[in-house]
DNA sequence: TTTGCTCATGAGCAATTACTCACCAAATGG
DNA sequence: CCATTTGGTGAGTAATTGCTCATGAGCAAA
């Protein structure tokens, strides 16, 4: 755009205005009688001077880096909400702070007045923010899992989320009575036929939020550890370009579900819409980086809840 | 399991809730819909923000007459360094303006790669000025304080500066273990053999740059009003030609420092070198004009932050 | 357990600020 | 020289913010 030759003195009684109004906390009226001039003028001149990126604001706080990441995440990957919490150098865990921000915003969500269907996954950051979550009444809402709550022993599942989550909040929850993992494409069809299967899938597809782990692959990843899957399946899957997964959907690195037998014995609900309601990941962590840049970036979820270590990755990558 | 609200946990609240306001420019109405509070309590959060100082507002523009006089102050008393900052007429504080300015030269210097010494002196001035200072990591610098800590009553004195600095920035600090006046000559020789003192006086004659505040005396005075000295000997003082102070250094109106026995019991470190170093006098107002004027005129400072209105009468007179 | 204190909260309202509109004056250009 | 563009102004009004008050929860002392 042409820059013309601002009138010179202008930005200097901007910069005094502004100067006036932020730092000396005058209010515009008492600018505008000090430097003779309407108002009006004086309310321009003060947002001349902001406009003109005159005044600059600095927040003084160990928050601040966290906040500035969130945005620049958010515009990067045009996600809808992003939550960085500060990375504690000295912990290895991988819940430390997330957990915690997590269960804030599942609070968040639970107190609000209009009935909501809140979905979750699995995984132990998961987990661990569903511990944090204090005791809430909220008969309003329903909570549903898009997962699983079976192992492959036929126990219950190690990080089954919504029945810690049923501890705490006291609303009606819909457990999906499913293995993760199930055998073959027809027993999955067969099982997602069965009435009661049907309801909880049709709830799990209404779900305004969702929050969801997301793990890594790798013979130490959840998958693995957990025994859903085998070694050499695991292997074979990472050969075959798999970056991450998401209640046991599995994606490459462009965060696109790969084409694998195994993705479809998963017997999870599909993860609920990304343009319509807002699907929340939770996870930090080195292990993880290839893993959450892949569901951000193939958009398999559209809200990120993380670490300042992982943030940077994320936008360095 | 349940949370409370600590603390704490409530001043990261206020610092999201300014950063939203003051950086991201999200109103309050959003900043309460995105955190989940009232609008109420998130302009409490804001402003609770800007009271904690949490937030930083600094004017980036010279603007233009300050400049102007801060160029004429320079060559009329070859001072090294002068910022004037506007005068806001409403205001009766003796800091607005000069606080912030003071503390962005303090920060300035800071953040030298090479290792200096800072040196302070004490006021209400400077000790606003050191309230703005953020948080910074500076381990290189070594901090001195170039009066003593300890007040009339043996406490420890209202404006001792190196402490508030010692909290906002990591750095080695050198606090003087003095009072400000001792009873006699002889008893200042005696603390001044002492090998602890003796050390920090050593560090505070390297000082690389020094910023004090000057006091104006009378009975309004900082000397009387903080119990250094009794009405009468003040009287005395401004009968013998008394014009201002600097950490507890009485001068005369040619910034001469007098010669009395008051001068002979401050226990203050020398003021460093106004040849070799930068010494910056941080002072405005028209009660202190002709101390200002006289430190100035006397050398005892060779750069000073001050405001128009005390700019115009420097020029002046 | 009761009492009193502190502090956060939401509501309502007043003050303050931002924005839009219509108009004006000086520069620009044919 | 006039039409046009650019940039500024004040008025009016909508939006936003700041403040006070009544209330209730948490907590410590009695």
């Amino acid at each position: 755009m042409a820059k013309r030759t601002e009138t010179p003195g202008r930005l200097d009684d901007a910069a005094r205005a502004g100067w006036l109004y932020y730092v000396a906390g005058r209010t515009q009226d008492e600018i505008a009688a000090s430097m003779g001039i309407s108002r009006q003028s004086a309310q321009r001149l003060v947002s001349l001077a902001v406009a003109e990126r005159l005044i600059k604001v600095r927040l003084d706080h160990p928050i601040a880096a966290c906040l500035e990441l969130a945005n620049q995440l958010r515009r990067k990957f045009g996600l809808k909400y992003v939550e960085v919490v500060p990375s504690d150098p000295g912990s290895s865990s991988t819940t430390v702070g997330i957990a915690e921000a997590g269960a804030a915003e599942i609070e968040r969500w639970l107190k609000r007045p209009e009935p909501i269907v809140l979905a979750v996954g699995t995984g132990r950051t998961l987990k661990a923010a569903v511990d944090q979550l204090p005791a809430i009444e909220c008969p309003n809402h329903r909570i549903v899992s898009l997962t699983g709550n079976i192992a492959p022993d036929g126990s219950a599942a190690y990080y089954n989320v919504i029945f810690s989550m049923a501890d705490a909040v006291k609303a009606r929850h819909y457990p999906m009575p499913l293995p993760v993992l199930v055998t073959s494409a027809e027993e999955r069809e067969l099982l997602h036929g069965q009435q009661l299967v049907r309801s909880t899938l049709d709830i799990s597809a209404q779900a305004d939020v969702t929050f969801v782990g997301i793990g890594e692959l790798g013979i130490d990843g959840p998958l693995c550890v957990d025994g859903f899957l085998e070694k050499d399946e695991m292997m074979e899957l990472m050969r075959g370009g798999a970056a991450g997964e998401i209640c046991g959907w599995i994606f490459d690195a462009d965060g696109k579900l790969i084409d694998n037998p195994i993705n479809e014995r998963v017997a999870s609900a599909p993860i609920p819409s990304r343009e319509s309601s807002t699907v929340i990941g939770l996870a930090k962590g080195k292990r993880k980086y290839k893993a959450i840049r892949a569901a951000v970036v193939g958009r398999q979820i559209n809200s990120l809840i993380t670490d300042e270590d992982t943030a940077e990755f994320l936008l360095r990558n």
